[in-house]
DNA sequence: CTGTATCCGTGGTGATACTG
DNA sequence: CAGTATCACCACGGATACAG
């Protein structure tokens, strides 16, 4: 199954091959799934997290260093979760003081690919979508 | 470090050559506004909206019967915010009944490629994320 | 029909203290 | 070092009633 990623700005043809709008029409039906998976990555932390594994595997306490503000409750929490996903690997050297490393699954690196392609969305768009929000804003404050 | 944009959209056009590297590391220094973008379309609603008006524009009801399970607040406090991104417009033709039609943007629809992306992701590992968390899960019950 | 206003439970989040 | 345990806060979301 393959969703077509250019889907209609305007007068696109889609009439030729119906492939693409029924696999669209089947990924409506699962957005609910994707929806899932959205929260799931798009909470406060795990994107931060998955992004700072995937330039290089990091330690416990250095993820908290450098993922900027998080608690060490919510890191465990992250990385548990991530794990439980498969998208992260934990691995336990038991060593004294013991030592762990976390990493980046093939699955999760996998991920990484569609995440850069909404991440350049955002980039390109992050201004217009600020001047739309100062737009209505102001339109508001009466 | 290799990232692949593969689902590059139409609209942007990269120069070249390593372009898409360096449009990496800003996304990484960037993560904190995509971040922010995931959990405002990860949110339990929005990305349900904009699939059903990513099908044709519709009408406030209308929406509330198709997007199951959608509270009225929710929906109305659901379109606002995507109103104020500038991913939805809202038409007002003041009739009585009044008429609401809601419609995805130009922003909006440029919004569906990398969200496909991500859905297509999701599609195709929603199996190995469930069979992850089953045999995490498995492993968790002692 | 298309909203707004209000109440309220739940869960996510941070702060802090403690453990192996 | 790498967690777990506990408490407290508050934003999110649902239900309901009301309004233009």
């Amino acid at each position: 199954m393959e969703i077509d990623l250019a889907p209609a700005q305007e007068g696109t043809e889609r009439s030729q091959g119906d492939t693409h709008v029924t696999a669209a029409i089947e990924a409506v039906g699962a957005c609910q799934a994707v929806t899932d998976m959205l929260s799931r990555v798009g909470d406060k932390w795990s994107m931060q997290v998955v992004m700072k594994l995937g330039e290089q595997s990091r330690r416990f306490n250095e993820l908290r260093r450098i993922v900027d503000g998080i608690s060490q409750r919510m890191l465990t929490r992250t990385l548990r979760n991530l794990e439980r996903d498969g998208l992260v690997s934990r691995t336990v050297t038991p060593t004294v003081p013991p030592r762990v490393d976390y990493a980046l699954t093939p699955l999760g690196r996998s991920l990484w690919g569609p995440v850069a392609g909404l991440s350049q969305w955002v980039l390109d768009n992050r201004g217009r979508i600020e001047s739309s929000r100062a737009a209505y804003d102001l339109r508001e404050e009466d």
